[in-house]
DNA sequence: CTACTCTCAACCTC
DNA sequence: AGAGGTTGAGAGTA
């Protein structure tokens, strides 16, 4: 159940990077891969770009009812996409802005190296190892049913847990051991069917870690003809 | 309509 | 510091 890493890439390409295929021994519905997708110096201009132009939610889409309270969510958010999609998450429906240059500039980027082109991204911004997400799947609606979600990395490294359905909690079923993952300044994370049928995923809080990350995850969602 | 499942973050213990 | 259990109103589903 260990993830195994696959052999070295054969393409000597600076362009092209060694990926990690993320993939337990017995099959239990992970299918990832894991790479740098930008060196270190383009990784840092990305980064310092999207903290210049990136625009977050505010106001009630920040607002999360739990357990009788109501909380800011522990991180920023904000959905930028090609008009007219919309995308609910937790009850809450978001419009996404309209794409900027930075944002297709990484979109392109992806595209180039899996293939697949999105037409939405979930930018989820945080500002230091306090701020986190819990655990779920992105398993929502309005995704193109098997598509696959690109999540791309920029800032702090952060710890990222993958947990399988059958082993959260007391009511656990199976003992399936947590995989870790350390996303990394410039990497991407391909998440595809039928991962997010079967695993949970967190970003868990750090104290030790005091800078800001910003994730991307891009994903393609269903327009009206599909829905 | 009913009744059942799932979800989110903070607080607590260990 | 981190892992895991406990808290419920609202949304969705069979």
């Amino acid at each position: 159940e260990q993830p195994s890493p696959s052999p070295p890439s054969t393409c000597g390409s600076t362009h092209i990077p060694d990926v990690t295929h993320l993939r337990p021994g017995e099959d239990l519905g992970l299918r990832c891969d894991y790479g740098l997708l930008f060196g270190a110096a383009e990784a840092d201009g990305l980064f310092r770009q999207l903290e210049d132009e990136v625009e977050y939610f505010e106001g009630e889409l920040t607002k999360l009812h739990v357990f009788g309270k109501w909380h800011s969510i522990p991180r920023k958010q904000v959905t930028y996409g090609d008009p007219e999609l919309t995308y609910t998450y937790s009850g809450v429906t978001f419009s996404p802005k309209p794409w900027i240059p930075v944002l297709n500039r990484i979109r392109d980027r992806i595209a180039l190296h899996t293939g697949h082109t999105f037409n939405f991204v979930l930018i989820n911004r945080y500002k230091d190892g306090c701020d986190h997400i819990g655990e779920h799947r992105d398993d929502e609606r309005e995704l193109v049913p098997r598509s696959p979600i690109a999540s791309v990395s920029f800032g702090a490294c952060r710890d990222f847990i993958f947990r399988h359905c059958d082993s959260r909690g007391k009511n656990a079923t199976r003992h399936i051991k947590p995989i870790k993952l350390q996303l990394a300044h410039g990497s991407l994370l391909m998440m595809k069917y039928p991962t997010n049928v079967y695993w949970y995923h967190s970003l868990p809080t750090r104290k030790r870690v005091l800078a800001p990350r910003i994730n991307l995850t891009f994903r393609k969602v269903m327009t009206l003809a599909g829905k």
